[in-house]
DNA sequence: GCCGTTTTCGGCCCGACTGTTTTCAGTCG
């Protein structure tokens, strides 16, 4: 396993994962072997790269991170080796640290077929091991058989296809389907309940398989009838307690069936997180107590499977009460990724400060302030479908008192100065006698402009057109690739200009696409928080950006953000459950919340001014 | 190796599934 100078987040993580495999099959104290496991997975998940951490000497701020291994990683970042992890390689074929990548194989698996097949150098060591497996060579090992034999076949293809991390679904697209399926399941009197599980359930951004639970007295029905989806492209395993299938559109859904009186430790223990299941049974264990997806049983009752379900088991039929078992208050799936809500429940249930967050909800936003009309401007790019009457009325069948009209600037080669100051005053215009025909009605429309940021860090559109509009979203659209340093001061140089008042989709990542450009947060936040400018979390599906990490740390600091949909047609306004999504998971409450607020005070807010009489009647 | 309002020593999450097994080891979530 060779190390380098400039790893990630991801990279230190299978490094960590290989020293935990090597030492597992040197059989080594299996507490160490799970502690540089666990450390894997803290560094996989951990919400800044620990290169960052490691300049501000803040490594051992990662969970399960501690003395030791924030040594050798101190070590790894100035010399690019850990002479320790060599030592502790050594001995072993470079060939099982490719193994343990794929599905299926674990260390002993893969140090049994490097040694047994003689392959030992890491190049093409997985090539070499699907011919072993496809000659028949891997059947004949011991341990092994026919079946993981083809097992490995199997791996081997899903991992070239690089199904663990590609191919994930945005949250929206994933929330629908599972909806679709939901609404399936409950057409049956059998369904007693049905929720998501899950990563989906926590409204992770990205989404692996859609997971299904029901709450029923009749598992094998409520299995029968999931099973008759009509969307089914093939059932991969069918048991007593669920079912797996793949629909038509090769998206893999579990179902998991649960009695009523169960359903609670259910739902708590597939919604995971894993890290935070984990240190629930932790917690449970210093009070005597056993967690499972059945219920809370006592440890000193070391039950066979077949005592399941005895009345010494706890069942539950709610979350609620589960956590109230365990001495904490319930915590929103949103916040169950084990990154301090544990504790935070803990202190609200003893009725301590520092509890958990009233955490935004849908119901809180009163506008969109980054939406896109067809409104005429020859913009740059991406122009709105929908008119601003209809976008108008949709949002005031969503309830809100608000929406801003943020569309692209105009493109500033293909016009002259005065054409753009001419377009803008069309729209603004446009706008003005928008407001002033709904007389009677209670809803207001902003004159806003999203702004391309230049690399240079200048907006781009003329200084006169400035005094034109309400405030201004500015973006990076172009140039993603600067350097941190020169990305930070392009994105500060257009915050300071006092008509803007949003950063549009912060950090420009495209889920599944495009990594967002790098930014200093530290300057960033703290220039947001001193200048009072808003980040926005914009909904777009495969944008869902600020990402949920950074949320936190805005809310950490108490930088304001807003949610926006960006929407380019009126279905899109309803994305912004979504965008709430995220702020749930970045802990952030109302008040961190801009679009919150109502009307007259995001008009004083964003510096409008009082609206004209003329304007408002 | 990590971690701590019961501990700086002495613990460390739980169960299912699979495949290969005559009683279990490895992997996964």
């Amino acid at each position: 396993m060779k190390t380098t100078k400039k790893m990630n987040n991801q990279e230190i993580s299978r490094l960590l994962k290989a020293v935990s495999g090597a030492y597992e099959v040197k059989k080594e104290n299996q507490f160490k072997v799970a502690a540089y496991d666990k450390a894997a997975v803290a560094v996989e998940h951990a919400t800044s790269e620990l290169k960052d951490l490691w300049d501000d000497k803040k490594l051992e701020e990662i969970p399960s991170v501690g003395k030791s291994i924030a040594a050798h990683l101190d070590e790894l970042f100035r010399t690019g080796k850990v002479k320790h992890f060599e030592q502790v390689f050594k001995g072993l074929p470079e060939a099982m640290f490719e193994f343990i990548n794929i599905p299926g194989i674990g260390p002993k698996s893969a140090y049994k077929l490097a040694i047994i097949l003689k392959i030992t150098v890491a190049k093409q060591a997985i090539r070499k091991l699907l011919l072993a497996a496809k000659s028949g060579k891997i059947a004949q090992i011991e341990g092994f058989g026919e079946k993981s034999q083809k097992q490995i076949i199997e791996g081997i293809k899903a991992y070239q296809k690089g199904a663990t991390k590609q191919n994930r679904m945005n949250l929206p697209y994933a929330d629908r389907l599972a909806h679709e399926i939901m609404a399936y399941l409950s057409l049956i009197p059998e369904t007693l309940r049905v929720d998501t599980l899950g990563s989906l359930r926590r409204k992770v951004a990205t989404i692996g398989d859609i997971d299904i639970s029901v709450a029923t007295r009749k598992p094998d029905k409520t299995i029968d009838w999931f099973l008759a989806y009509p969307k089914i492209h093939k059932i991969v395993e069918k048991g007593l307690s669920g079912a797996t299938i793949i629909l038509n559109n090769g998206r893999q859904v579990d179902l998991r069936v649960q009695g009523p009186d169960s359903y609670g430790a259910m739902l708590q223990y597939f919604t995971g997180s894993k890290q935070h299941n984990i240190h629930l049974r932790e917690i449970a264990l210093k009070k005597g107590l056993s967690l499972s997806e059945y219920g809370i049983k006592p440890t000193s009752l070391r039950q066979p499977a077949e005592l399941r379900g005895s009345p010494k088991i706890q069942k539950f039929t709610g979350e609620e009460k589960f956590y109230q078992r365990l001495g904490m208050a319930y915590i929103p799936p949103e916040l169950r990724e084990d990154t301090g809500e544990i504790e935070a429940a803990l202190r609200q249930a003893k009725g301590k400060e520092g509890g958990l967050p009233k955490l935004v909800e849908l119901k809180n936003i009163k506008g969109d302030l980054h939406v896109h009309s067809n409104i005429q401007i020859e913009e740059s790019h991406d122009p709105g479908m929908d008119s601003i009457a209809s976008m108008v009325e949709k949002a005031k069948a969503l309830g809100y008192e608000y929406l801003g009209f943020s569309e692209h600037n105009p493109s500033q080669s293909q016009h002259q100065e005065k054409q753009i100051l001419d377009l803008l005053k069309y729209k603004k215009e446009t706008i003005e006698q928008y407001n002033y025909s709904r007389v009677n009605n209670v809803f207001y429309v902003f004159n806003s402009l999203e702004v391309d940021i230049k690399p240079s860090g200048e907006l781009a559109i003329p200084e006169k057109a400035f005094d034109l509009l309400d405030y201004i979203i500015a973006s990076v659209h172009s140039e993603f690739n600067l350097s941190r340093e020169k990305m930070t001061k392009r994105v500060l140089r257009a915050l300071a200009h006092p008509k803007v008042k949003i950063l549009g989709h912060p950090t420009g990542r495209l889920l599944g696409k495009r990594e967002g450009y790098e930014l200093n947060w530290e300057e960033v936040l703290g220039f947001c928080l001193k200048h009072n400018r808003w980040l926005e979390i914009n909904a777009f599906p495969d944008r869902l950006d600020l990402p949920d990490n950074l949320v936190r740390e805005a809310v950490k600091r108490g930088v304001k953000m807003i949610i926006n949909t960006d929407s380019h047609t009126t279905a899109q306004l309803s994305l912004m459950e979504y965008g709430v999504d995220v702020a749930k998971r970045g802990w952030a409450t109302k008040n961190d919340i801009a679009n919150t607020q109502p009307y007259d005070k995001m008009c004083n807010e964003i510096k409008k001014g009082p609206p004209s009489l003329t304007s408002r009647l």
